[in-house]
DNA sequence: ATCATAAATGCAACAGGGTTGCAAATATTA
DNA sequence: TAATATTTGCAACCCTGTTGCATTTATGAT
């Protein structure tokens, strides 16, 4: 029995995807792996940058490739900021908790919407201003093209 | 018994929630009353164009104060761009179906999120990527400031 | 290994959404 | 109607994300 991050470990992950072994695209993977997180473009740029820099532009490329491949979920927020999970490692799809001011956001375990609601309906820590369901994909007149 | 659009008719609107009469505010309530999808600040500025020019800076301030008010809800996109949508004509909270190519927005009736998933192991129309949900609001830390 | 080809990367410049500071115009209250 | 507070417009700006093209790096066959 392999470990959610045995399962993602770089090189496999590239091989099962049919992307070619770069050592940008293993960079990245590995700060998404190992984060507790959700992460932003320009969280991952600060990572990088500790050690060698890297271009944002590549990262935008890599990131859009992993996204189509299917290897990470890519998780809008209200700041017009997109955030990144490696999404074998984030299995099933589960509700993200966000905060408005600091930019916060965390993993919920992966309940259906009526627990949300029953969750913060008792006293608790967050308090929701708003609570967004989205089904992104491709209508019928797009998947024709 | 009122229909939803009448309960959300602008100037009760504006006045149950302490703003001010403002021309423009009553302008930008008409079309957000009368679209029938979320719209982005930029098919609002499209609207109020044809009629007379309106700053995107008073569009976004107003709607930023709707939002404050929970007049409207915002509803982020993949593409870095808020829609917005009547509270008031859109209750409860609901699902919303996103196509990534044309950025067409539409509403669900408002279902759990396992019916979600029912609906759409189904043969359908539409082909799903992702699936998001994402409880905004603030933090435990955020509160106390 | 080495070479030819295809793919990936960096750079500069750009596009668009959204914000800020300040001056001018409009609404509210007395 | 006048004084004050609020709202609006304008210009300039920040940030996220994208595009075109030249250069570098990986891949696959010899």
């Amino acid at each position: 029995m392999k470990t959610a991050r045995e399962q993602c470990e770089a090189s496999n992950t590239l091989k099962n995807a049919g992307l070619s072994q770069t050592s940008h695209r293993k960079r990245i993977l590995h700060i998404l792996i190992h984060a507790d997180t959700p992460l932003s473009v320009s969280d991952i740029l600060r990572q990088l940058d500790q050690e060698r820099k890297m271009n944002k532009v590549t990262v935008y490329r890599i990131l859009s490739s992993f996204k189509s491949e299917g290897i990470i979920r890519e998780i809008p927020t209200d700041h017009g900021v997109n955030r990144y999970e490696m999404a074998c490692q984030h299995n099933p799809v589960h509700p993200h908790v966000y905060c408005r001011i600091c930019r916060t956001m965390t993993c919920m375990p992966p309940i259906t919407l009526s627990q949300v609601w029953d969750l913060f309906a008792a006293p608790s820590d967050f308090r929701i201003d708003n609570i967004n369901v989205s089904i992104t994909g491709l209508c019928r007149t797009c998947q024709r093209k």
